[in-house]
DNA sequence: CTAAGGTGTAGAGTTAACTCTAAGGTCAAT
DNA sequence: ATTGACCTTAGAGTTAACTCTACACCTTAG
């Protein structure tokens, strides 16, 4: 598929495909004779994994080696899979953190709400 | 406390808590008499906040909109739970993403440590 | 055959969030 | 009174990750 297809159906802007493969994120390329990008349905996938990734906060270097570690012609997979633990600690430290985020912003959502309430009554915010 | 000291213990770079006041996410500030400034205990809390939500992966500006509406001078309660609900909303969809991430890492990682078992035999990585 | 619309490259511009530099004021100790 | 370690501001420089501009080539419908 050409440039535009990729671009619709990743909703990544094709500037920024083009940025992604000279950066090395985005490796599976072809050209045409006419020397346009032709791209096979597995860029497609990537491209959503990159988008999954990056809207979880990984920085564009990590997911690069995360992909290259899973493409199957990859070099090394001892290294690979240390790489997957390495990440997948990082990830579980994360989802710990957040969490209690999620506790902490639940019990001052309850409080405010509650400050809310009086403030009906008495007209003031804050107790 | 001086600037130093706040740099200390909260091991933000003293450019970036000048950087932080300037753009309104630290306000707890005084000066003394030679203009120094002259920071309350609670910057520290604050700016040990800024740095857990950062490290989450929050931008300043959304940073900046929770420490505002936690503030016990806060305006209007109201708008601070709706806005605490919608912000716990978020973190709790992240969790759930990090989580599928996190079972996606545990199985390539076990499938390039298989993978780098068979190598050890084979000579080859990929199967 | 020409105009519209898709594609190419190179490189400039943008935004967020720092991080640092330069030039100068303050203060405590020698 | 000078030195050195603080502090101040204004503004320049940096990095990541885009995003856009300019200009030229390719393709297809009328």
């Amino acid at each position: 598929m050409r440039i535009a297809e990729l671009e619709y159906r990743t909703g990544i802007n094709r500037h920024t495909l083009r940025y992604y493969e000279k950066i090395g994120l985005l490796k599976e390329v072809d050209r045409t004779s006419n020397n346009y990008r032709d791209y096979p349905e597995k860029a497609v996938e990537r491209m959503n994994m990159v988008r999954w990734f990056k809207d979880l906060g990984f920085s564009i270097r990590e997911i690069s080696a995360v992909l290259d570690a899973l493409r199957s012609d990859s070099i090394d997979c001892e290294q690979g899979a240390l790489l997957m633990a390495e990440k997948k600690a990082a990830v579980d430290h994360k989802i710990t953190e957040l969490t209690r985020v999620s506790v902490m912003l639940g019990k001052e959502q309850r409080r405010l709400a509650a400050s809310a309430e009086a403030a009906r009554q008495t007209g003031q915010c804050e107790a």
